[in-house]
DNA sequence: GCAGTTATCGACGACCAGTCGATAACCAGA
DNA sequence: TCTGGTTATCGACTGGTCGTCGATAACTGC
């Protein structure tokens, strides 16, 4: 191990970067925007209009303004593809630095998952479409990868946290609840447990209201909506649970 | 969107991203490295000598090398520190870009968790120290905030992963193993469950061989190891499972 | 031996999720 | 209005897993 250098001042420090090379490196912000439309998950790119991968599809993004917080930058970003107040849920999945992710200078990427509900359809600029995560075309870059991610990342949280909350529309009934968890799982959900694993969670209430059969008939569906708008991890969730403290009393 | 900047010349362009300005930004990496000593977990620092922050302690790191990409550069970051053939865990946490995280020019940083082993003492040079988590100093920027972070993402995987083959020496019995645990959780965590948890799941196995006792006696305790020296999740751990399928045959 | 100590094993009970059949509540057409 | 078709909801069974705890095993020192 070597020993610690006098040579090289410590940082994180002010301009006096001193830190061997003193080059700064270029940082962008992409985002993973998914939405459920018509029982698909569906996810928001772009086409290039220039080099580099001129005409291929890719995420929205861009480079991170110098005095902008990674959150700002990806929403600032998103507006110009999407509405941004659509956006039910906006979280960090990872950064990538490969020095040959992109041709040219190395550039650091951000990635963000992004969640609009499903009863929007947000207008979007005549570049931008919707496109069915499983059937994508070539993407630039390396952000096939990313989107990757982001329906990595969606899938696992909605087994343990209450994101189901952003995929849907204020109220649902049971069965459209269990097409947006197929959509995103890509397999089947059983109705019945569903709504047995939801309830028990306190993720979900009924809103006392049920919704008039359709022309086919059956009996009519009790509308459910999810109690908080925001995203919470079902705790002891986790196993090696710590110990029960005998109650008082 | 803003047109691409044309004053940076056509070179093997960067993506034409070119939203507003393209002012480039400093990016440095962090290490939270983790071990437990002596059954309480402990994170390594050092002290800065010089200002900002002179003498507050700080997690190591360092700026983003131009070509460098983030994992080769925590590594070399932390290889000033301590020797990171030791380290038996090295996965990436967050990255964090609010302004005024530091002071000066605004510097992005994206930070990693490592584990070091239980059973290694590595040499640290003069100035960086080895801090229990429970009784941290105050530290440096937004440092303790990081720690906390890398804690947390600890915690949580020694429930769904197999990452306590990260945190002991390469054999161990359970009384140990649940040390470790204990130290990581902050809570009793009970043999007995432990031993049958990570047996179930195929995590570790006994190597055949028994521990003499001590000189207060009691039984020789059986020595286990982790099967996979490698990071693996839990499958089937989250709910929501796809349907059982039924068997061929 | 015997008491003390530590490790291991087995069993009980609670809880929870995956499954499935029974029942409820509606529609449409005869 | 009766009847069959359709969709939603409910209850019950089952298997698996985990938190717990008492019983037993295997050692030390006196």
């Amino acid at each position: 191990m070597s020993p610690v250098s006098l040579t090289r001042p410590p940082e994180p420090g002010p301009p006096d970067v001193a830190h061997g090379t003193a080059q700064p490196s270029r940082h962008e912000v992409l985002g993973v925007v998914l939405q459920v439309r018509d029982d698909v998950l569906h996810v928001l790119l772009w086409r290039r209009a220039l080099a580099p991968h001129a005409g291929r599809w890719s995420l929205p993004g861009g480079t991170l303004g110098p005095a902008e917080d990674l959150r700002e930058s990806i929403r600032r970003q998103l507006a110009e593809k999407v509405d941004v107040r659509e956006l039910s849920h906006l979280e960090q999945l990872d950064s990538r630095g490969a020095p040959r992710r992109v041709p040219g200078e190395r550039v650091v990427a951000t990635t963000y998952l992004g969640l609009v509900p499903g009863h929007v359809d947000p207008h979007v600029p005549a570049d931008t479409r919707w496109h069915p995560v499983d059937a994508l075309p070539r993407l630039a870059f390396d952000h096939a990868d990313v989107v990757e991610a982001g329906r990595s990342r969606l899938r696992s949280k909605l087994s343990y946290t209450n994101l189901g909350f952003a995929l849907v529309p204020p109220t649902f009934t049971m069965s459209e609840l269990a097409r947006y968890y197929r959509a995103c799982l890509g397999h089947e959900v059983d109705v019945t447990n569903l709504q047995r694993i939801l309830a028990r969670r306190d993720q979900i209430e009924p809103t006392g209201d049920v919704l008039r059969s359709g022309r086919s008939g059956g009996r009519p569906a009790a509308v459910y909506r999810f109690r908080h708008p925001t995203l919470e991890v079902t705790d002891a969730f986790a196993v090696l649970h710590p110990p029960r403290v005998a109650a008082p009393g």
